[in-house]
DNA sequence: ATAGTTTCGCTACCGTAAGTATCGATACCG
DNA sequence: CGGTATCGATACTTACGGTAGCGAAACTAT
């Protein structure tokens, strides 16, 4: 039972391994000149790898960044499966960095409800939505990953980064951080 | 002591008041095709009104709906000025709306102190940035105000919103709550 | 009336960036 | 060596933000 037994490999010239290197030139180029002004050109350019080898490997740029935050952060630690448990978990993984138990049920409360007013009844990308619902799939299986996701992401890694450096937070970055999650809730292109 | 009393019209054709149709153009039709495909070109024909026209009331895409979300639900009222009193404000405000005293200071800390990982430092626009930091100045004239108005805009519209309708929530509106909000923060043009 | 000033709608245009198409070269397999 | 799929490079299409210039309309002042 050695591991890479049931398929051989695809004919055809395998992919170089520049996954890696192509991540680390996004999160460089975000870093230096804002997600505004990383275009796959810049971010092509700094990894060293020609534009098309890009979008051979993820459709959009949309995905690209995905991908490379899911890489660079991962989802949620989960203990169980299924939407109480899910929710739990991020509910409990949030008020430990916090550190104070009632908050987490709050985050809880704030964003498992809704609203309906046709001005804020936003379409999300479909497309996007399912991309990070089959990323998180695997261990799960409801639709509810989309909070998760937001969560995890973004007040995960403010707060994963906060116990990392322990530094003080500024506000500014707070806004950075969603700057850099959100466009991929976008359907098509081009917010300024 | 009639109002409009201190300055004469000015000469010239007089603007057309259309200000509140484009407002409800942007809504609508952010509304029907999700943010990234309400170009300015669509909003104009939804709002009847040729597209030089928008630009020449709003310098861009981005601070037109910042007017546009200002117009519709306004700045957190407050009791007092200084930054203390500001997060104070903020903070017994989104308190009182979730009904639990201790949120109001978790969402305070989570929000108030930073990290400094070159991978987030993702730089913000310093115009946008002066936008809604004069848009709020008036009453304040600290730069305090980003995440004040992040909270403000997002988190606050999110409760007002439950609390005029009453109805559930779900998780899908607060990522097209922050769709909506967060390309106002990047500095260029075109994620997608 | 008429001159001056500003906005209007309209059309044409520019710059940029996402994404596609094509091609010769290259790296693997059998 | 033949088949296949990737690589880099270049050129291209498309879409959108934003600008320029026009004649027409709406107002004020003389």
């Amino acid at each position: 039972m050695s591991r890479a037994s049931t398929s051989a490999r695809p004919p055809g010239r395998p992919r170089s391994g520049v996954n890696a290197v192509v991540f680390a030139a996004t999160l460089s180029t975000i870093d230096e000149l804002g997600y505004a002004r990383a275009t796959v050109d810049r971010i092509a350019a700094a990894a060293g790898v020609a534009k098309t080898t890009i979008y051979r490997r993820w459709p959009s740029k949309g995905e690209l960044i995905v991908d490379c935050l899911l890489d660079a952060f991962g989802p949620i630690p989960l203990e169980g499966a299924g939407r109480a448990e899910l929710m739990s978990s991020a509910v409990h993984w949030i008020a430990a960095k916090i550190g104070e138990p009632g908050v987490g049920d709050a985050f809880a409360g704030v964003f498992s409800d809704a609203v309906s007013d046709p001005a804020l009844r936003v379409v999300l990308s479909t497309r996007l939505q399912d991309r990070y619902r089959l990323a998180l799939q695997d261990a799960l299986g409801e639709p509810e990953h989309r909070v998760l996701f937001f969560i995890d992401v973004v007040v995960g890694t403010l707060l994963h980064r906060m116990g990392m450096t322990g530094e003080p937070m500024v506000d500014a970055d707070v806004a950075a951080l969603v700057e850099m999650v959100l466009p991929y809730f976008a359907d098509g292109a081009d917010p300024t």
